[in-house]
DNA sequence: CGGCGTCTTGACATAAATCAACCAATGTGG
DNA sequence: CCACATTGGTTGATTTATGTCAAGACGCCG
């Protein structure tokens, strides 16, 4: 179908305000997707696993730069042939819908964690939200999530600094409610307080 | 066509988690859609302007609370209706998916503005979308907005206190980039330096 | 006119940012 | 194969933007 495409870390996949002139479904790897501000400040908008679309954009416009995390595999669909097969298949375009919704339901959520959590319950929430995705993938409980992203991309998806959330994964770790295994993979040790945390309960 | 709906200010049209068996359009007033954290912290995700239609859900829940800022007025549509005219009017399906993917991108804004401006960067940011959007509207140049919002709501809106929304505000005014026509009426002075606040070119 | 809720302003507290070392892992060239 | 540079991460000291707490002003409605 589509063509593949490689990226190595670091690269781009397309910028801010670039025409969208194709979609893209990530095979492997991890993508970032990021928006600026003139002046260099950085806002993380999600990041991309495997199994991912790539292509909901309005006024033929990314509204963001997206970026691989480390080596990845896209398939790429030129937009017009794209917009064809959405044209014959009427199901499709009601998918679509359900995954922008899907979508606009988690960035209300993020809203609620930049506008109104505490920098731990940033942290936590951002662990379990991927033990959740992680979940939903292969059902089933996981203990251990990868962290394919930086600290600063963290900090930037969080609405922090890079040091902050080093502090904060320094507090969880010392009560003990997640291990760091290597610096990119996070054991979560106690889930439930991890949840407590993330809702305000508990002040870790 | 629809039943006619009429709320009172401060009457809820529904809570987060509810059932969602309607889909709305307001016709005149303004609703504030929001989520609370369980300690009661609230998040606004957004204020609705008539001509607005609100109906985008993921699993018929509610997502959000909706709570009339005065009195207004709103056509309803049993969501059964609903779905039955989408399925029978294909275009409409794409209208559906566009306009999810327009609020997906004016979240993604939002996350900037919560993740990384300063709070008079919010403001100016804030007022400046008011005003374009009054401006698509009526297709001219605006100088005067109303804020049928309290100052809490602003401020659970940009991820701000009441107090901090109030001194920036006196800090527009003192910089004569706004005036308080009335408490709920501002007038933009200096659209361009407002824009350059907005932006963080300028300090304000 | 009086009381009540919202808004504003001021004094002070604090969570997180900034600034600055230091450390650990990784890669490079002699 | 080992100094050494480089990069990302951690930790500490200090600053600062914004939050909190408190008091007063304003405006509105009964």
């Amino acid at each position: 179908m589509g063509n593949q495409l490689r990226l190595g870390a670091g690269q781009p996949l397309f910028h801010e305000g670039d025409p969208a002139m194709s979609v893209f479904t990530l095979t492997s790897g991890a993508i970032k997707l990021y928006k600026l501000l003139p002046d260099g400040r950085r806002q993380v908008t999600g990041f991309m696993q495997p199994g991912d679309f790539l292509g909901i954009s309005v006024d033929d416009e990314h509204a963001f730069t997206a970026e691989a995390l480390e080596h990845s595999q896209l398939c790429s669909f030129p937009r017009s042939r794209f917009d064809n097969f959405v044209e014959e298949n009427v199901e499709v375009e009601r998918e679509l819908y359900r995954l922008a919704a899907h979508e606009l339901a988690a960035a209300q959520q993020q809203m609620v964690l930049l506008g109104r959590k505490t920098a731990t319950e940033r942290l936590a929430s951002f662990f379990l939200a991927l033990a959740e995705r992680a979940e939903r993938a292969i059902d089933g409980e996981i203990r251990f999530i990868r962290l394919p992203m930086s600290r600063s991309d963290i900090a930037d998806y969080l609405g922090l600094t890079k040091e902050t959330v080093s502090r904060v994964l320094a507090l969880l770790k010392r009560q003990r409610l997640i291990r760091l295994d290597a610096i990119d993979r996070i054991e979560i040790l106690d889930r439930a307080s991890l949840e407590q945390v993330a809702a305000g309960d508990l002040d870790a």
